[in-house]
DNA sequence: TTGACTGTACCGGCTGGACGGTTTATGGTC
DNA sequence: GACCATAAACCGTCCAGCCGGTACAGTCAA
């Protein structure tokens, strides 16, 4: 059974280890008590301990990276209206991924160059926020704040309710499209 | 000799080590030989790894807080101004703080419930922002978007240059002053 | 002023356990 | 009967924490 859903539910036990024990906690052993298989099993699927924080970080980039192609297919591909796609993005994110996201902390704790991907597209996001209709600063200032929410939450330190993130969002909304002056 | 700076020292090069290779790198063994002594030495002045780590997430905030509140202080302790004081105590903690901040990840990695204090904090953080001028929701945007900023440096993942955050800053100060409507 | 004693700061070898990875065996399925 | 997915025992390494030392600065009493 499973060509894929075996390696998934190690990744998903995987996360649940690091979101409720920290990074240090996710051993294979534990991992693969978690995922309801072996060591052996889980090696089989992921030759090294490794390789497995290397899918963590690809499956995690590549959902966002899904919903926000979506999310922007949705404004038409218009790139004056890319802050409004990344805004929908991060919120459907955290929604639809729920604490996905913090598998970032292995790969800080093991090899920081696992973040290269991450890096990349950073470093693209914010090249093209000068083509927005707000200016690069605004951009760049609504761009930070959804991050630092979701990062503030992937961390566990948000205390930010889901009232208090709809409010910030529809501000961010119209600091998206709207020129302050 | 020594009443503190040996204790410093032994965290400094911690820190040191996290930063440069992750926090899966920071050994007893690896720290001592950084910090000059032997790992012996290093359980003279902390009794056990974690304790070791609790230091160093209290060093960062309490660095930090003694910024923020020097910045208050200069602000008058005025409520209404206390967006600008964390502004420039953000500033100047990147500036002054270095990658202290960095202190953050072998916290996480090993004992999430380390960051109990930093939690405490942006709760009472939080609470405040409506005694600002400019509302609750645009302050919560401006912290926001400086804790998104530090974040990705501190995670290492920023594409900023030191000019855009300058840059960044300026609008932040607008934003932390004038309500926009 | 000297010798016995105490406390502080640190060294470095040791060990027990944990963990990543290997190997061999095994049940199922086509 | 060949291959896939997993099990389970096993190995070597690494590392936290322990412990028995050492060096040295005071202190204090005789």
């Amino acid at each position: 059974m499973s060509r894929e859903s075996s390696r998934d539910a190690i990744l998903d036990a995987a996360e649940a280890i690091v979101r409720e024990q920290g990074a240090a906690h996710l051993t294979l052993d534990a991992a693969a008590e978690r995922a309801g298989l072996s060591k052996g099993g889980i090696l089989y699927h992921f030759q090294t301990k490794d390789s497995l924080l290397v899918a963590l970080v690809q499956r995690m980039t590549n959902a966002f990276q899904g919903l926000y192609k979506e999310a922007s297919e949705r404004m038409g591909n218009d790139p004056t209206r890319m802050l409004e796609a990344y805004l929908e993005a991060v919120t459907s994110a955290e929604e639809k991924l729920g604490n996905t996201s913090c598998s970032l902390i292995p790969a800080l704790a093991s090899n920081p160059e696992l973040l290269e991907p991450i890096r990349a597209f950073y470093k693209h996001h914010f090249a093209q926020l000068s083509k927005t209709s707000v200016g690069w600063d605004q951009a760049a200032i609504v761009t930070l704040a959804l991050d630092g929410m979701w990062l503030l939450e992937m961390l566990g330190v948000s205390p930010l309710e889901p009232q208090d993130k709809k409010r910030i969002a529809k501000v961010l909304t119209r600091l998206a499209t709207e020129k302050i002056h």
